[in-house]
DNA sequence: CCAAATGGTTGTATCATGGAACCAATGGAG
DNA sequence: CTCCATTGGTTCCATGATACAACCATTTGG
């Protein structure tokens, strides 16, 4: 198969596969009710990492400030986090999950990898880690090329 | 690295890599201006497949026979498409690209070539191979497991 | 001390999507 | 042949994610 051809097979490749997967419905992410993708991501990074101010994970999710304005509105008004001013710069908002936050991020995490585990499967134990590390190396690439 | 954490590992970098390719947001695809990703998608399909009908499309992008409806309708008013009726089954709405659609379908998927192409530019030479083999173990995997 | 930069909010507009109700054509079952 | 369930599509309606621009508050550098 010649280089462009790869690369074409490729990207229908992972167009099929995000299409499969709901990812171009973002107001229902495929793992849970009643949860917006980008609610499920939030919460996914929230959990994953120290309390952030907004601009982190507006950087983060690859959105605006105004629409992670809203996003960490809803949050909010959901109790999934709270939101602090911090101490050395006012103008930023902390970003912290609550118990109840992080009981969703649990859950979204638990079916979630449910939802992949069938994935997973389907590929060769000695080849996941490849595909994980192959993964992060694409995903540096998107956001270098930007 | 224990599996439960490579399935994680897994969602982390895929969501990663949707978001930083821009495909959270649907009104622009990253790899044409002014058309959005639904509309690219369809005319990809309708690009290397024989005539179908909306039904058949739908299944393939993963979207219901309204939006489809209305897609359509959006690719009839640019000239893209030509929509016809079956012989066979009077219900049945025949979806051909124009030599026109043709020629957008053949400039976005030289566009997405270049794009992909930019991508595997931003990744070490000598693990382009891994990650282009990782991902067609990926989307196997993803037609295997639904 | 003031001007530029930075973090966030709000107003406005756009548009993709699904579900439900509906219509038209098909195709069996009797 | 006649109904009626099924199937392909359309339209109405509601939802909601997103960007951009204008704006405010705070910080920071000259």
């Amino acid at each position: 198969m010649e280089p462009m051809e790869e690369v074409g097979a490729l990207t229908a490749e992972i167009v099929r596969f995000v299409r499969a997967f709901g990812l171009h419905r973002p107001d229902d992410t495929p793992c849970g009710a009643g949860v917006s993708v980008s609610e499920a991501h939030a919460l996914a990074v929230l959990a994953t990492a120290p309390p952030m101010t907004q601009g982190k994970l507006a950087a983060e999710l690859c959105l605006t400030k105004s629409t992670i304005s809203r996003l960490v509105d809803q949050l909010d008004e959901r109790r999934w986090i709270t939101v602090g001013t911090s101490d050395t710069d006012r103008r930023c908002r902390i970003l912290s999950l609550t118990p109840v936050g992080q009981a969703a991020a649990a859950e979204l995490g638990t079916r979630r990898r449910e939802r992949m585990a069938g994935l997973l499967d389907a590929i060769p134990t000695d080849r996941r880690a490849d595909v994980i590390d192959a993964l992060a190396l694409l995903s540096e690439a998107a956001r270098a090329s930007t």
